[in-house]
DNA sequence: TCGGTTAGTTCGGGAGACGAACAAACTCTA
DNA sequence: TAGAGTTTGTTCGTCTCCCGAACTAACCGA
């Protein structure tokens, strides 16, 4: 509702959203929702009677909870519509389906070198798979969040992807347009690292989430949101500057983090080829290797400390690759920060992402979830 | 209206700050407003006309432009409510009365060595001159806002000022309690750096503001809003990092930007006791005063392309004393960020603030002017 | 002087939330 | 076991606020 004028169905798609909101943490009553929202036992039943009747909510029996009538629970039916959650990626396309209370009803991961494909190709599988996945589900398609692999501009049908380092092809499309709408609306398309850290706002409405892959990603998210940053690339923590003068980077700068703790600069610090082997040798306690982990670690911490005294934010959640590495890269950062005045643990807290590389299908399903959330119109018109 | 239930009465408040955020810009009649917002003309009357009839708004004589009967322009009357912006500092009290236009209706500046002196004092004192200020211009008060030297946390009355480096005796304060409220609400609290951001919006919604005084402050303003943080001390610049192992700092970490661009660093560097004396040196074109300009303004450069890599704004002001050496820190700035592949001029553009050191009072008193147009209750109330 | 056009006002209607009243369902107590 | 007390869900009248259409007012041009 941030512009244009504010008639009474925003009032009605306001208070909806805010009682399916409430809704997302647990079943409630109506009278329940009501106190919750400081809406009416009235317009609560008002609201939300009709998404019973369309199927998107389901009544429980009352369940006796001392003196008085007992409530009759309302929740995300079990049958109701889903939001999908795309990852476009490199080697392959990620998919999940979750219902609207969040939880994750199915996944899947088709692997495939996107490299010689087209935009077009590329999407329209993508929207493919995700569909197949829908319908196997047998439950109505409510919304969809697609994460691509580089800095989008604009939102919805106009989003245009700027560019895709490791998918040149990709390069300038509009993926909305390239994947056709989901349920009636098209979907929310975002860059994977800024998707990604959606994924862990069960770590609080604040914090920066930092994801190795190729380059180094990441997204700030204060308040719930992603920030966008005016050209779409917010959050390149990639490129913050440790030393200045120090290795040249990429971007045609020097002493980036990413030539640092990038997983390049990583691996070939510790000589080892791969992911998989670093994880292997460090957990056999390779002092070389574990050395080259301390490294990147705290030039990482260094870089987030210079993040942290910007948005200030309470916690910092590593993902992508990093994820992986966490047991050892975490205390590295936490030390780093530490040493530059930011408390870790109290003050600001230091964790290893859950999800891995399934983060961006996950963040741009709840991204999903969140738009047709706060636009409840959706769940009905189909 | 983030939180809570929306009612009829948010949404004509919503539609009144829309229409007063309209007549910001120029006078207009009450057609091109509801052409402008998406209202209807008669809305638009049943809107405008108490605030008419309660003198904040004044009605012109018709205007002829064009066919058709010519319509009647309305803007923020000359002899309406007033905001006021109060900047409380290490030497003096700032004050600025401006109009709900924005334009500047008087200011003023009292020297006082507020180091010795409680918070309970300094704040009752600025209240009183602020008062007596907007006395003396004769409109009645709808809003403040006071800008504070140091972190804040929490809003309006329940504002708190964490610390306050140069002044330890205001620490743990609530200064909206202090002053007591303004019209019938207490002043928006913020500190000087976030609040002097604000001051420069006319540069574009989305900037980031570094500010140099004893320390580097900063405020990142993004979609006309000053990014809060978490812990109330966000846009903390001076933190960044440009050289890891480098200086040391008083935050207790090593190779902050402060350390090389911070008043003190830059003087010592130039070998010169004060700002003026800084200035005078450079246009006589002292070649050890230009070195050094030029190397604080390079260490800002690398610090400030950390940032926007972050928060990706188009834009860099740099203010407080920077803004009075704007002249030879601009182009280091921006030549620094052009080698680190920021293209500085379409892409960042970087200028000095031509506020100087009394943008904080000015960005409280636009501060103060946006909660006002935002809830123009505040307007009608007395 | 009379259409054409635009501005401002008035009035009926609709959307949506509130509050009070009421029926339903359960617990507790005498 | 009956009734009092309490809480839930529903219904209905009322209020606020906006829209759209109709009407009057004011100005231009032929």
């Amino acid at each position: 509702m941030t512009d244009g004028p504010a008639r009474a169905p925003a009032v009605r798609r306001h208070n909806l959203g805010l009682l399916l909101d409430a809704l997302r943490g647990a079943p409630s009553s109506r009278a329940s929702l009501a106190t919750a929202t400081g809406l009416t036992r009235g317009t609560v039943a008002v609201l939300l009677d009709p998404l019973v009747e369309a199927g998107v909510l389901a009544e429980g029996v009352p369940t006796r909870s001392g003196v008085g009538r007992p409530g009759r629970p309302l929740w995300f039916a079990a049958t109701g519509p889903v939001v999908l959650g795309i990852s476009v990626e490199v080697d392959g396309i990620d998919v999940r389906v979750s219902g609207l209370d969040g939880e994750t009803v199915l996944r899947a991961r088709r692997r495939r070198d996107h490299r010689r494909h087209p935009a077009a190709d590329v999407f329209a599988r993508a929207a493919r798979v995700a569909r197949e996945l829908a319908d196997r589900v047998g439950r109505p398609v409510a919304g969809a969040g697609l994460a691509v692999p580089g800095p989008v501009r604009g939102d919805g049908d106009d989003a245009v992807l700027l560019q895709a380092p490791n998918l040149p092809l990709l390069r300038g499309c509009r993926p909305a347009r390239l994947t056709g709408p989901f349920g009636t609306a098209p979907p929310v398309v975002g860059n994977e690292a800024s998707l990604g850290a959606l994924a862990h706002l069960g770590e609080g409405p604040d914090f920066v989430y930092v994801s190795a892959d190729v380059g180094i990603g990441g997204g700030i998210v204060l308040d719930g949101r992603v920030l966008p940053g005016s050209r779409g690339v917010a959050g390149e923590i990639g490129h913050v500057v440790v030393e200045r003068d120090g290795r040249a980077c990429g971007c045609g700068g020097s002493g980036c983090v990413e030539q640092y703790a990038g997983l390049p600069a990583l691996l070939g610090d510790a000589g080892v080829a791969a992911v998989p082997e670093l994880r292997a040798a460090a957990r056999a306690g390779d002092p070389a290797v574990l050395g080259a982990l301390g490294r990147a670690g705290s030039a990482l911490g260094v870089a987030l400390a210079s993040v942290i005294h910007v948005v200030d934010v309470p916690a910092v959640v590593l993902g992508g690759r990093y994820a992986e590495l966490g047991d050892w890269l975490v205390p590295a950062v936490r030390a780093e920060m530490r040493r530059r005045g930011l408390t870790a643990g109290p003050e600001v807290e230091v964790l290893a992402s859950a999800h891995g590389r399934s983060a961006a299908a996950a963040g741009a399903a709840r991204a999903a979830l969140d738009r047709v959330l706060a636009e409840p119109d959706l769940l009905l018109a189909r």
